[in-house]
Formats: C-alpha cells, sequence, structure tokens
DNA sequence: GTTATGACTTCAC
DNA sequence: CGTGAAGCCATAA
C-alpha cells in the first residue's frame, strides 16, 4: 500500500484551482489572510503556495490578488514584486479598506469571513 | 538524494 | 506592538 499521508486528495492542478476559485470568492472592499484562502480551498498549511501562485499572475487576470494579505493584517512587502505591492495598497483603499498609521488593516473589520 | 529560497504562520520574548 | 526562531510546503539547483 502505497504511503499515505494526512490530507493530500488533490493534484497539485486541482490545488491551483482551488486556490483561485477562493480567491475569486472574496467580495469587494473585504481581504482574507493567505493561510484562510488555503483553508477555504480544502488546503491547510498551503498558505506559501498560495503567495507562490498569486505571483504568478500577470496585470491582467480577473483575480483579485489584491484582496490576499498576511495574517497580521498587513501587506506583504517584497523586492520580488517589483512595486506590486504598492499597488495593492492603492487597490484597497480605492474599494474602502482603511489602512492604520502602520500600515495595517483592521481584521475585525475587513477580513473576509467566509460565505 | 540534499540544500536553499520565499506575496506565510505561529509562538516566545 | 516589534523581533527573532522554528515550522511548513512547493520549487529550483
Amino acid at each position: 500500500m502505497k504511503k499515505r499521508l494526512l490530507s493530500a486528495p488533490l493534484s497539485l492542478a486541482q490545488a491551483h484551482d482551488a486556490i483561485y476559485q477562493t480567491v475569486r470568492r472574496i467580495p469587494r472592499g473585504r481581504v482574507a489572510s493567505y493561510g484562510q484562502v488555503a483553508e477555504l480551498a480544502g488546503l491547510p498549511r498551503r498558505a506559501r503556495l498560495v503567495g507562490q501562485l498569486l505571483w504568478q499572475l500577470d496585470e491582467t487576470t480577473d483575480i483579485p490578488w489584491h484582496r490576499v494579505i498576511n495574517a497580521r493584517g498587513e501587506i506583504s512587502y517584497s523586492p520580488s514584486r517589483g512595486g506590486g505591492d504598492v499597488l495593492q495598497r492603492l487597490r484597497l483603499e480605492a474599494e474602502g479598506v482603511e489602512f492604520s498609521e502602520a500600515g495595517r488593516i483592521d481584521r475585525e473589520r475587513f477580513q473576509w469571513l467566509g460565505d
């Protein structure tokens, strides 16, 4: 019998699809963390995979990638994003999401709780 | 097979 | 609230 570890029922292709579908469900003006997206997609502990997938998206995608933030309620800034991180904040503010002085989002008010 | 890296998360100070 | 260390998982070399 083949070794079977906990919960890996999906192939990578299916996992990617599940994550994209989940991100698409995030309502306008709301945000979700990477870990939350992974969990809602049925992929617990795959937060880093979510980030990796979003990194592959181009500018013409219809996926609201800007509504995905880290668990601290903050945008994940990184040199590898080439300025895309700044764009993320602008897009969120355009949807009515407020940032604290420290550049953080109040999760109690703006985090998406699911459906 | 091992090692290093990263749009992450959690816990301990 | 800020920092650092450890854990985690997929990918690339």
